[in-house]
DNA sequence: AGAAATACCCGTACGC
DNA sequence: TGCGTACGGGTATTTC
């Protein structure tokens, strides 16, 4: 199965030495990460549970439990972490689940972004979610189809985890820059060759960002190389690298974003 | 319906 | 040097 970045790396890790293994006890050292339900009750029912899969829907890491499937979103600096149990919780620790082979998994989010939550019922948080773009369904006809029946500006529309599952603010704008379209071009404007592009740029930009292992854009983002090859994302100033324009900055939807004024042209209508 | 604004976070970089 | 402030990521929520 396709996987995003983040998720990625952590759930391949982590699969083989999470899967049979019962969670002893739950410590939950900051209550706020727990989306649901409320820490008593997480506690309770997490108990004694047997890890039986380790997927991924979206940016949800699916930790699949006998009765629960226990959904972690990372947000921006999340991590998780096994450990054994002899070294001691870490700065930053937000939950630590004791596993049954002396070792304990650790959710670590220095800026508290992060969310977990435990339910029986997966699709109250999974179901609006739009289809994932590496799967087979996300096809460059659907797309163009889709962007046809919605009449909104590019960017807004592609970050809309309804729409279409896994894109953030930085592999958005090299989305649009590699089809060069302008975030703020509407997507009903959008011809069936350009939606193609973006089909391509979408999953060319992804397949790239898993084979580097995501993007570390901060000293608290962890793990891949991707953003020493970005095309606009924190290249204002320098030249476009395929035409030579200078990248330009400004702001959509309260985000940063990045452009080549050159080839990026708005389309409205 | 869709856009915009707000809130949630905090270590870091930056300006005075 | 020290202090105050802006910044950025993803999403839920509210307001227009």
């Amino acid at each position: 199965m396709p996987e995003l970045p983040e998720v990625e790396t952590i759930a391949r890790g982590l699969e083989p030495d999470l899967i049979g293994k019962t969670i002893l006890e739950a410590d939950v050292l900051w209550a706020r990460t727990l989306a649901m339900p409320t820490v008593k009750k997480f506690k309770e029912q997490v108990k004694g549970q047997k890890i039986t899969g380790v997927s991924r829907r979206a940016k949800y890491l699916i930790v699949q439990l006998e009765k629960f499937s226990l959904l972690v979103h990372l947000r921006m600096s999340g991590d998780l972490l096994l450990r054994s149990s002899k070294i001691k919780p870490e700065k930053h620790d937000r939950l630590t689940l004791t596993l049954s082979n002396a070792t304990y998994l650790a959710f670590n989010d220095t800026r508290k972004f992060g969310r977990v939550w435990l339910t029986d019922e997966p699709e109250s948080v999974l179901g609006k979610l739009g289809p994932e773009p590496l799967e087979k369904g996300f096809t460059a006809e659907w797309l163009y189809q889709n962007l046809q029946t919605r009449k909104r500006q590019l960017k807004p529309l592609l970050l809309d985890q309804s729409f279409l599952a896994g894109l953030g603010n930085i592999y958005t704008d090299e989305c649009l820059n590699i089809a060069k379209l302008h975030p703020l071009s509407m997507s009903n404007t959008v011809k069936p060759e350009q939606a193609g592009a973006l089909h391509k740029a979408i999953r060319a930009v992804l397949k790239e960002g898993i084979r580097r292992n995501g993007a570390s854009i901060d000293w608290v983002y962890r793990g891949g190389d991707y953003q020493n090859h970005f095309r606009v994302y924190g290249q204002e100033g320098k030249p476009c690298v395929t035409c030579g324009a200078i990248i330009q900055k400004f702001t959509v939807g309260q985000r940063g974003t990045h452009i080549c004024p050159n080839c990026q042209v708005v389309e409205r209508k």
